[in-house]
RNA sequence: GCCCACAUAGCUCAGUAGGUAGAGUACUUGCAUGGUAAGCAAGAGGUCACCGGUUCAAUUCCGGUUGUGGGCUCCA
């Protein structure tokens, strides 16, 4: 191992393996000298001054700001951590500890139940060894020497992770003060720059992910170099919080659950006037590009979900019920529907590809601890489509249903990204189907030279897919739209065309979302919108306020002329100030607010009142009419 | 399902060292008739989630159930 020595102003030299991360060296020119500092991967001798290190030459710079930065920065904020909780608590034994999206988290293994006190006092204890800048030290032992080593302190996480290395490795560790850690690195330089430390959670979670091992707990924390940056990101936290669909569903009445139906969300009329626009444009996309509705029923007997496979591979997700003595399923996926649709009369080559669209509300048992308000439920409306194609109009109609889930995401303003998931373990077909789906749908993306991710072993039981995974209000990612390749189901069914030469062969199924669920998309939606939503979509468009109750009258008749036009329209007709209306409107993110007193009324006028935008002035009638009808018909926002 | 926490008025929350509860807001009524983010007053509203236990007495303490929240696992 080739080590690189760095001398440090004060004339210490710090020794490195060469190309491993230190955090951040700058060079203060200044001085004349060279000081270790923020993350850089060392590849030469660093000595007093050296002017000439660059990029290629010794050491690339790696600031906090860059994701590498708070990578190494997060990874010894777990340290530290866990340097506090083996202070605070000596019989821990420690699992793993690594930086995640915005901030660390360590497992530990004890005793003693971890409470918010404890957190506070783990947080003060972090506080005072970052200030006391310990130096973290790596060092490296062969294999059976650190197996040793832990097994002597009884951390059998750590020798569990150690038996997964491969054997000829070099075990790398870290000792910050009393702590010594199994660990790859890179770390910071010395403790003294994390400042400003927040612990926020306590959670459980299995060792290695795996619901058979022991829980372990959890605790998620965040630091920055700064007071201020800390501080903006818990900011952040509750502007987040504010826009949490479940907190918007009741505030503007969309939607609610109630604890009579666990995971079965209740839709209030105006989450349904939101929800009603969503279908009604997305029945109208699928006409245009060249799709056919179908629908099929909720309950289904059982021996059609033996034949499909879903006994086999989705029993525990399924809700079953009897009918006459003969058992039945609830439909957890609307394929067997529909294929049992395009079973009932034979189909040439023709008349591929049929795309036959079924908003078809499914039930799936989750776990109660799954539940999520609208994002995860138990019944939930997929905006599902079935495709049946010949196999040469496959990568065409993946294309297609592609550009379909893009387009229509435009429409909103989503930002997503794809990932690609591979075949799983519990899963039908052979090797050789698999490849053809899985490279088929690399083709599609491919040629529309999308980037994607990869999730091995992730697909569906009958075929890979690849997701759209949008964000929500805290960046937490929910799939949407979602398209499978199966060549199972239509082998499993025996479903077939009949071709040119007049032999009868298989088609080629393509399962495809591109909300998800109906459900689950307004939850992304509310949250992606903070309740206000585009005109189109918005369930009041305009509430009118008369200024007095003298206008009532007034204001009714004005509301039925706009309600003719199409236009959703509210009276707030209370005895309150315009002042007090105004708030409630603003408050239910209503778009426009028209006021209307004596000045407006004898010139056929509206004062119109922009959300966002405040007090437009006056306008006429009809152009205000006209003004919210070509908004609404444009949706794009 | 697992770990931890929580559950009081429609909503947001206070409270009771064990003696059946309170605020703000929303709601109803009355006064006020108003010009761009909260007028004034009164009234109504609660088996303190549910079931057990301890106790003379439980919303409060203990156990269980259900639900919710944050994670884990799983997933549209």
């Amino acid at each position: 191992m080739e080590m690189i020595s760095i001398t440090l102003p004060d004339g210490s030299v710090k020794k490195h393996e060469k190309g491993s991360t230190v955090y951040d060296i700058t060079k203060d020119i200044s001085k004349g000298l060279a000081r270790e500092a923020v993350g850089a991967v060392v590849n030469e001798d660093i000595r007093g001054m050296q002017e000439e290190v660059n990029e290629d030459s010794t050491f690339r710079v790696v600031k906090f700001e860059d994701k590498e930065g708070k990578e190494i920065f997060w990874h010894t904020s777990a340290h530290i951590m866990a340097l506090a909780v083996q202070n605070l608590f000596p019989d821990v034994k420690f699992a793993i500890g690594p930086a995640i999206d915005n901030g660390f988290y360590y497992d530990f293994d004890t005793e003693h139940r971890f409470t918010p006190k404890d957190l506070e006092k783990i947080e003060d204890e972090m506080k005072r060894i970052a200030k006391e800048a310990h130096v973290l030290e790596r060092f490296t032992m062969e294999r059976d020497e650190a197996l040793e080593y832990f097994k002597e302190r009884d951390e059998k996480y750590k020798v569990d992770l150690i038996e997964n290395f491969p054997e000829d490795e070099e075990i790398s560790f870290y000792k910050l003060g009393e702590f010594t850690d199994l660990c790859a690195g890179p770390h910071l330089y010395d403790t003294k720059k994390v400042k400003a430390i927040k612990l926020l959670s306590i959670a459980g979670a299995y060792w290695r992910g795996d619901e058979n091992n022991e829980m372990l707990q959890r605790i998620y924390g965040t630091t920055y170099e700064k007071k201020k940056d800390l501080e903006e990101y818990l900011h952040r936290l509750e502007e987040a919080e504010k826009r949490d669909h479940r907190k918007l569903g009741r505030e503007l009445d969309l939607f609610s659950m109630q604890e009579e139906g666990p995971g079965f969300p209740f839709f209030h009329p105006k989450g349904m006037i939101v929800r009603n626009e969503l279908e009604d444009y997305w029945k109208e996309e699928h006409r245009k590009r060249g799709y056919d509705e179908i629908k099929t029923p909720l309950i289904l007997n059982e021996k059609l979900w033996h034949e499909s496979g879903h006994w086999d591979h989705y029993k525990e997700n399924m809700y079953l019920t009897k009918i006459d003595d003969e058992d039945y399923a609830i439909k957890p996926m609307n394929c067997p529907g529909s294929i049992l649709v395009y079973k009932s009369k034979l189909h040439s080559y023709r008349d591929l590809p049929l795309r036959w669209g079924e908003l078809g509300l499914v039930h799936r048992h989750e776990l109660s601890g799954a539940l999520h308000g609208l994002m995860r439920v138990r019944s939930f409306t997929q905006d599902d489509a079935h495709l049946y194609t010949l196999p040469s109009q496959i990568k065409d109609e993946l294309v297609k249903t592609i550009e379909l889930a893009d387009d229509m995401y435009k429409v909103f303003g989503f930002k997503y990204h794809i990932e690609l998931s591979t075949r799983p373990e519990n899963s039908m077909g052979s090797e050789e189907q698999w490849e053809m789906a899985t490279n088929g749908l690399i083709e599609a993306l491919e040629e529309k030279e999308i980037d994607y991710i990869v999730n091995e072993g992730d697909g569906a039981f009958y075929g890979p897919k690849i997701d759209f995974q949008l964000e929500d209000a805290i960046g937490r990612t929910w799939q949407c739209g979602t398209i499978q390749l199966d060549f199972q189901m239509p082998e499993r069914f025996d479903i077939s065309y009949v071709d040119k030469d007049n032999e009868r062969k298989r088609p080629v199924m393509i399962h495809r979302t591109i909300f998800g669920s109906m459900e689950r998309f307004m939850g992304i939606l509310i949250e992606h919108y903070a309740g206000k939503f585009p005109v189109w979509l918005a369930p009041v468009q305009a509430t009118i306020l008369p200024i007095s109750d003298k206008f009532n009258d007034y204001a009714y008749e004005l509301q039925k002329k706009l309600k003719d036009k199409g236009i959703r329209v509210e009276v707030d007709s209370r005895s309150e100030k315009v002042g007090y209306k105004i708030r409630e409107a603003r408050l239910q993110r209503v778009p426009y607010i028209l006021v209307i007193g004596e000045k407006e009324i004898e010139n056929n006028l509206v004062s119109v009142n922009k959300r966002d935008h405040g007090d437009q002035g006056q306008m006429k009638t009809e152009e205000f009419v006209d003004m919210v009808l070509e908004e609404i018909k444009n949706k794009r926002q």
